[in-house]
DNA sequence: CCAGATATTGCACAAACGTATAGTTTGTTA
DNA sequence: TAACAAACTATACGTTTGTGCAATATCTGG
């Protein structure tokens, strides 16, 4: 923990930080882990309800912040956008948090279906993916499913054995499943060439294990 | 409320109604809903996990009862087994107690997971879907993108319009688009007469109107 | 009708909760 | 360096939490 931040940021960090572990945060449980007495909560947030709203601002602007000049693949991917925001903490805090529906919150999944929906059209411009009906209904629904994927986190760790809230989501156990069951189901958006060519890719990177 | 069951029964089912609703169930409100002390949690249950616990297990044994002889489209719906349980609460009470990974919950979720499976090889070999290479990943994850937007329901609500765990699933606003985009999300794992055939009803169902 | 078990109540207790408040330290500016 | 504001601490208060425990009511089989 960075211990020459402002006593307000580390508040709201060790907030961000409980939530992240699953752990429920108290008004004494953020005190101590930020290293500060109680009553600096009232002082700078007024109410732990200030608190968590300022944690999910704080998030949400992290988010909302994220250059989009990442490597973009044909199937729009929600998680890429979040865990390019920098903190480590992102997805997890998410995971435990989105279920609660803040201002913050629901201006976060918004932008995140918006982007959605343009990397989606890219990918339509660039002739990766087949167009469809109605694209900004569409990018939400995806974008629902995968941060539905992210708040099951459990039960998708459980089922397919892949940690969707660990630092390297590539060294997975289940990703290659994963990945390969993402084009059964969604393989009908994409150019038939496109998924030949992933397909191909998939197999290639499998064969030496063999 | 029926107040003909026996205690131990209206305590549980006073906890599902405010699970159901959105509140934190306590052992005094509880009490309160069922109309009695709360001495009695304690009697019957042990603790307030323990009745938790036992309200996890009896919506997991409704849905398990459910008979399967229910109408069956293309795409496994698993809204329609959780609906079929019965009980309108089941959705409800689910969209808020799915994060939580208990015994009960985790076997609820590997069944309706194992039922997905069953019915997307039945539409299969009725020649109505495609087959796919892993069949059961395939079933886990549609059913984790099923329950994922049930726990995100007020999301859900937001951006598309339909509340998923309201009694007349059949009659929400957003419910139209919702099945077009699934159309298209979904559209390659099926037949492509299927589609075009649910496609043509669903244009029918709408031209009387306009 | 009468034990004996089971169901049920009412209350009390300690712990944890959020928050309020008074006082102290630290920093800034004139 | 005096003065004022901001940051910060320490502590206490009122509630709500889950749970334990003794007393009472209700049911059940002989």
């Amino acid at each position: 923990m960075n211990s020459d931040l402002t006593a307000r940021a580390r508040l709201r960090d060790a907030t961000i930080s409980l939530v992240a572990d699953g752990e429920t945060p108290t008004a004494r449980t953020v005190a101590a882990r930020a290293d500060v007495s109680v009553g600096l909560i009232r002082h700078h947030f007024g109410t732990m309800a200030g608190l968590l709203e300022a944690c999910d601002e704080h998030i949400a602007s992290l988010v909302r912040d994220v250059k989009h000049d990442q490597i973009r693949g044909p199937i729009p991917n929600v998680f890429a956008t979040l865990q390019a925001a920098g903190e480590q903490r992102v997805m997890s805090y998410l995971a435990h948090r989105l279920t609660e529906s803040s201002q913050a919150i629901d201006a976060l999944v918004d932008q995140v279906a918006a982007d959605a929906a343009r990397y989606w059209q890219e990918a339509i411009d660039a002739g990766l993916a087949r167009p469809v009906a109605d694209l900004v209904t569409a990018a939400r629904m995806s974008t629902l499913y995968a941060l539905g994927t992210l708040v099951l986190h459990k039960q998708l760790q459980r089922l397919l054995d892949i940690d969707i809230t660990a630092p390297d989501l590539a060294s997975q156990p289940g990703l290659a499943a994963y990945i390969r069951v993402q084009f059964d189901l969604f393989g009908g958006l994409l150019k038939p060439d496109v998924v030949e060519q992933y397909t191909a890719q998939l197999q290639a990177a499998e064969t030496p294990k063999e």
